[in-house]
DNA sequence: ACGTACAGCGCG
DNA sequence: AAAGCGCGCTGTACGT
């Protein structure tokens, strides 16, 4: 392996007319650190098929004009960039205005062909392991990248991982299409850089609105715990030898303590959940008990830990996204997770944006349930979507027999549970808890068991679409653009049929993530969130109302796109936070 | 001292 | 035969 290592711009020009044209260029950064608002870039690896590994000093020619210049020229290039983590890599690219594209994402091409039996790691060792059988010494001293000189050795390392993601890339291509998920993997690794975007930018939160909101709940949470004291005695406070105060005789957080107080209450639970505790919701035990897990919950896995992920240096949330983490194809967040905010406005209402910008909030209508639509083929539900209806009333007036337009508030509430349930093979005792604990609807066992029968004498597409699923029961499934995904024990129904689903709707909401993030290229305006079926834009606010149609018209091409037989909705609003309107 | 499993609960 | 699914996070319980 030739490597070159470039101090100075100038050593870079005989090279650009190669760079520039390759059609191929495998790209690699080394970092003083891991966090691209803390950190800098130390090295850039280039690597081209038949051309010395070019191993750039970024300090040396970043200091300098030309020298960011003619990197921005490198990446200008219509040639495919290589990266192991491109999200990675792409964070510390944007402070330069730096945007590769097109991307192969080697990393991502692993989870993507991931089978059980494989190695679960991705790192770019196992990797270049199990599809080149290439052993990387793993704890290679790499050293310390901030330091002012590098070793050889160094350097020499920092080629080779360049180098190696040429030979890793052929490898994978022809295993992506022999597994059928070249659709699928475009659709990742055009998606990775408004993953990296909104890692970066992060969101912004209202500070000192999210503090008072941890005091309300802490006073909250105090309130209903002198209620619990009625029952468990006051506790008694120890000191101990290190001055720290410990409760001693109670810890209201462990569930067999809780339980055996229940019993001691005449509250003859099996278990501490909400749904058992539902029936005695009327006791002032369970009242108090439900308030004090529902404030410390809040405290501890949300209030807490956000206000301490605030970024030193940005002031923002920063949370990590998971491009694939979920089997299905699904995005995952964490670090903290803002995909499981409440609901509650109380909440929402601090994630807003800073002065004279705004947030653009757009979501699909209803996805999971098109994409049913699509896959199972069923006409009844194609129809209703193609005649612009709504489809919890079509349920709910064939549940009841009534009108469309005659159709409650509440029989609409309740055939949006039949409907979200029964899609995936609910049963009817399921259906019936579904209904009260997510929609606060109560209906009987038989009620339930006769809106389940019902529901596939009218939706005979989705009674179908079950029985093949039954009959000819797969190890693997697909997204409707080809994403595979395999089943480790003989799956269930609901697992049949719901991963094709999830796994569609994620691949159509990373395909607008895509398109959109080439469109707001180099703009003020920046992903700041995705929640499954829901995006987050932050622009300044006399953007707003362009960015907002082409949120919308982005959303629903995207989903046009992979449902060729269901139409998409998507609303888009403009809003100063992220409450409900 | 650490890692893993589970319950419970927030989101879609 | 019977069955909604997928996540992340917290604290407890239990393993090494």
């Amino acid at each position: 392996m030739d490597i070159l290592f470039l101090r100075e711009p100038k050593y870079l020009l005989p090279h650009l007319p190669v760079l520039r044209s390759a059609h191929v260029i495998a790209v690699d950064l080394e970092t003083t650190g891991l966090d691209p608002h803390l950190s800098s870039i130390r090295l850039i690896q280039l690597a081209v098929e038949g051309m010395p590994v070019l191993v750039v000093d970024a300090p040396a020619f970043l200091r300098e004009a030309e020298g960011l210049a003619l990197l921005r020229e490198v990446f200008q290039g219509e040639g495919i960039k290589v990266f192991q983590n491109a999200k990675f890599d792409l964070q510390f690219l944007i402070p330069l205005s730096i945007y590769p594209r097109p991307v192969f994402d080697t990393m991502l091409a692993a989870r993507l062909l991931y089978e059980p039996g494989m190695p679960r790691s991705v790192s770019l060792a196992a990797v270049a392991d199990y599809y080149l059988g290439e052993t990387l010494n793993k704890q290679e001293q790499r050293g310390d990248w901030a330091a002012q000189t590098l070793t050889p050795a160094q350097i020499e390392y920092a080629a080779r991982d360049a180098a190696i993601l040429l030979r890793l890339r052929h490898a994978l291509i022809s295993r992506i299409m022999e597994a059928g998920v070249g659709k699928a993997a475009e659709i990742e690794f055009a998606c990775v850089r408004a993953v990296a975007e909104m890692e970066f930018h992060g969101i912004y939160l209202d500070t000192p609105m999210w503090r008072t909101l941890a005091e309300r709940t802490s006073a909250a949470r105090d309130a209903a715990l002198e209620s619990l004291y009625a029952y468990t005695g006051k506790p008694t406070v120890q000191t101990t030898l290190f001055g720290e105060e410990k409760v001693m005789g109670f810890n209201l957080d462990s569930n067999p303590y809780v339980l055996t107080l229940l019993h001691r209450n005449g509250i003859s639970v099996q278990s501490t959940s909400a749904s058992d505790l539902y029936p005695y919701r009327a006791h002032p035990l369970a009242q108090a008990l439900t308030a004090y897990r529902k404030a410390q919950k809040s405290l501890s896995a949300i209030l807490e830990p956000i206000a301490a992920a605030v970024h030193p240096a940005t002031g923002r949330l920063h949370p990590h996204y998971g491009q694939i983490a979920a089997f299905t194809g699904r995005m995952s967040c964490g670090t903290p997770n803002i995909q499981q905010i409440p609901r509650d406005p109380a909440f929402r209402a601090c994630f807003c944006a800073p002065q004279s910008r705004c947030l653009v909030i757009a979501d699909y209508s209803q996805i999971e349930l098109r994409v049913a639509a699509q896959i199972s083929g069923d006409s009844r539900m194609i129809t209703a979507y193609r005649e612009g209806e709504d489809l919890h009333r079509v349920t709910a007036s064939l549940m009841t027999g009534k009108p469309v337009g005659q159709v409650t508030k509440q029989e609409r509430q309740a055939a949006k549970a039949v409907n979200f349930g029964l899609i995936y093979g609910m049963g009817a005792v399921g259906l019936q808890q579904y209904a009260r604990q997510t929609y606060g609807v109560e209906m009987t066992a038989e009620q339930a068991g006769l809106f389940r029968s019902r529901f596939f004498t009218a939706y005979r597409g989705i009674a179908s679409w079950h029985q093949r699923l039954k009959d000819y029961p797969s190890k693997e499934g697909r997204t409707l653009t080809g994403r595979r995904f395999a089943f480790t024990e003989t799956p269930s129904l609901p697992l049949l049929s719901n991963s094709p689903v999830q796994g569609t709707a994620a691949d159509i909401i990373k395909k607008a993530l895509g398109h959109l993030s080439h469109q707001l290229e180099g703009a003020d305006t920046w992903i700041v969130g995705v929640v499954h079926d829901e995006i987050l834009l932050e622009c300044p606010a006399e953007k707003a109302p362009e960015t907002a149609a082409l949120l919308k018209e982005t959303m629903e091409k995207a989903a046009n796109g992979i449902l060729p037989m269901v139409p998409s909705v998507v609303e888009a609003k403009i809003s100063a936070s992220w409450a409900e309107k």
